[in-house]
DNA sequence: GAGAATGTGAGGCGATTGCTCACATTCTTG
DNA sequence: CAAGAATGTGAGCAATCGCCTCACATTCTC
């Protein structure tokens, strides 16, 4: 950030112009995403953006981080002990579908289109590290022992499937549909119950 | 199409540019798709490119077409009737993930970035139409029944999370990695061999 | 009231890019 | 072998676009 906001409406400008790009990005996409529609929105000028924000990275930057803070703290909230399966399931698709309710596109931008500034890469792996050592936690907990590397893979495989329903279900706006959320529950929840029995898969 | 090619040699031209088009769409995605790119990448000359395509939406349009078609295909080996569900999952995983390994970032881009030309925008609701269809049968085969409109939805959560591990994979370069794809089988084929029992979804 | 903090927005300016056009080359056909 | 059709070329136009600056106005703090 070029300068720091001192006074509190500097603060919340700041916030609309971090707010109206996450809703610019997560709709319009990367190609979509510019300084000055991003002003616009804020109803703020671009000047006042280009006070705060050196250059478009630094921005797309603290969106990103705002985003994946809010991603930990959904995380976060899911404590699932000694739960039966489908019931872990069940709390664990809802807090994502809120997590992403606020924002629809954004994830899927973030992590596909938008690049990243030269200095701020490593958080973003950071983020995925912690993220899924936390799902591992859950698939572990849900299996009554401590994570093991089959856990791990279990983890990432669970998590792009449900990233991979939240979003196409957000493209076509039914993120809301019980019915698709009941199901989604059953995959994960069946998913969890099953022990670590090997699968089949033949060579190609 | 503003002109149809008639001999071999400008087929041959047609055909490069749009698999230059794919490839280019699929790793640089919307925002790094140029036609100077595409025309450079196929070995071609602009104005060649601008022989064959009226505008540069058309050319989306054409490699649209292609990869739908290709899907299509794709989906339409898998034969899975009578097989326990663990094994119609395994034929199932192995003939998305071949699907997607020639543009691994095609489909994605196609879905969400790519904007449509005004007269193409049905054939594509078409392909999805046929696709989830398609998905359904395969659901209801493994069920031994007709397919029911709980199918319908099993089969779109199915389908998005296969998706969503696919996309995932390539992005990390790791389509091939047999573990994932083995969890993935796992994941399916548990998803297919329980009954369409309900799930806890209370409100929130 | 002085100086700091904040806000404004027209526009410079470099970069990009879709697309054309005048011309060259290759193919088919009678 | 003409002769015309089909195909291929690529420099560059015209227009857009979008990041970012700057000189100035307004509001806040002390």
């Amino acid at each position: 950030m070029r300068k720091a906001p001192r006074q509190a409406r500097s603060r919340a400008t700041v916030d609309a112009l971090v707010e109206a790009g996450a809703r610019i990005l997560g709709d319009d996409g990367w190609s979509g995403f510019t300084t000055n529609k991003v002003a616009e929105r804020a109803g703020v000028s671009i000047g006042s953006l280009y006070q705060y924000f050196p250059d478009k990275l630094s921005l797309v930057d603290s969106i990103r981080r705002r985003h994946l803070d809010d991603c930990i703290a959904a995380m976060r909230t899911v404590r699932a002990d000694g739960c039966p399966p489908m019931e872990v399931a069940a709390i664990l698709v809802r807090a994502m579908i809120a997590a992403h309710s606020a924002h629809p596109g954004l994830h899927r931008v973030l992590l596909d289109e938008a690049p990243t500034s030269a200095e701020h890469r490593d958080p973003c792996s950071d983020f995925e590290v912690e993220y899924l050592s936390h799902y591992a936690g859950i698939v572990a907990a849900s299996r009554k022992r401590r994570p093991t590397p089959a856990d791990h893979a279990a983890a990432g495989v669970m998590s792009d499937a449900i990233d991979g329903v939240i979003h196409n279900a957000a493209r076509r706006g039914s993120l809301g549909d019980p019915m698709m959320q009941a199901e989604l529950v059953r995959l994960i929840g069946g998913y969890l119950a099953g022990a670590g029995e090997a699968a089949p898969v033949e060579e190609s």
